[in-house]
DNA sequence: CGCAAATTTGAACATCGTCAACTCTAGTGG
DNA sequence: CCACTAGAGTTGACGATGTTCAAATTTGCG
């Protein structure tokens, strides 16, 4: 997300009590009412849903210092999603009553909060981006690029995930098989651009991936 | 939208001159810097990219008493996108910096840019949900009803839209082919569903429409 | 070491996009 | 009031891309 800082926020949840979960355990099902508000002090959340025909389509990844659910931050109907610990989770909850209080009651929280929405805007938009896009080759790169900007730790020309983003995980986000979307990054990985180590996916040269997603469309 | 009001920010536009734009004439073209932000009193305006490959990119339609462009409500960077007259528009304008201004001093007026962010998130989340379903008969479908959700005027199981949606808008704002559309379309209007009566398209059996997206998931 | 999860690979198939030719409709001007 | 034109929609054939299914392989972790 921005630069602004959350700190009346983070403040807020700091006086609530800790609830920890481990790798894979459901923070809020689908079609669960949701205890409150929770805020992601450490580690990362999958926010998916099961599509109609039975697939799997993650959302959003959600990392420390964001919160959810979205229907209790902003006046939107409730979203029939699941929350799902992808790594080792540390959580602080607080009701939602107070959340909301907390933002009509302060005005600097509520400009927090408003920046937030921004935020979720920004990632909205890319996603759109990405589903926009047909072919499968540099829809896996767009991906790689968003995730980067959101996941990355730069070194240089490299980068690091530091989230566990799997094959299955990355098809689910945008639409694609996971069968696809392992060519496509094997095609990358012949190419130097990426590696992969004990599945986490490295960015050798960013700089270049960025050039292979233009280049993509240049002969077309 | 929602049913809050927005009479704050509807008062700060009053004060502004009209600006008239012609079916057809651009707002904002891509790429250029828009003047202020804009207050949408009457019509129709079409939100668009081209992609790489070339082919337009219907991002959203905007209808009387919203604003934009998003970049100037909200920190969020610029987005690449054209604004179009879908019909003849009268709109209200005024310098980013007022505006910016006014939801710094007026925290009624920020709560209703809040509740405005979370609108926006609900026309996104619609938009990624069609942008997830893969097969075309659906999609379309859904498009249809997300459509009535926010153009629709209900008159017991009929729906018309207010707003001009050719084939090829709807196509650009589902990404699929003008052809396919006009292909499933089709469909709908042989088993009596929809009509098109001058370019406008009519639901005439809205409750029939909905059964037939859950019902397509059901055979698969 | 052994199991479960994750990934790879190949082949057959289906859906949708593209192209091209055609029709229909609405609006314009003579 | 009719002819013309541009925009919009229809239809069919074809091919490309990605999904699906299945079987094999690799990796991670207890």
């Amino acid at each position: 997300m921005h630069k602004m800082s959350l700190d009346k926020i983070t403040e807020f949840f700091k006086t609530s009590p800790k609830y920890l979960y481990k790798k894979g355990e459901y923070i809020i099902r689908a079609g669960d009412q949701p205890s409150g508000v929770y805020f992601i002090e450490e580690g990362f959340v999958k926010v998916s849903s099961l599509t109609l025909d039975g697939s799997e389509n993650v959302h959003l990844i959600l990392k420390n210092s964001e919160i959810f659910p979205r229907e209790m931050i902003f006046d939107i109907p409730p979203e029939n999603v699941s929350f799902e610990a992808m790594t080792a989770v540390t959580l602080r909850r607080k009701p939602k009553e107070s959340f909301r209080e907390l933002i009509d009651s302060d005005t600097d929280a509520l400009r927090e909060a408003f920046h937030l929405a921004g935020a979720f805007l920004e990632i909205f938009t890319d996603r759109i981006d990405n589903l926009e896009l047909t072919y499968s080759y540099p829809k896996t790169i767009d991906r790689l690029l968003k995730l980067s900007k959101r996941f990355g730790k730069y070194n240089g020309n490299e980068v690091t995930f530091e989230a566990p983003i799997t094959h299955s995980v990355l098809a689910a986000s945008i639409n694609m098989s996971r069968e696809t979307v392992s060519r496509e990054l094997e095609k990358l990985k012949r190419k130097g651009i990426i590696t992969e180590e004990r599945h986490f996916i490295v960015i050798k040269d960013y700089k270049k991936l960025n050039e292979e997603f233009e280049n993509y469309f240049v002969n077309k």
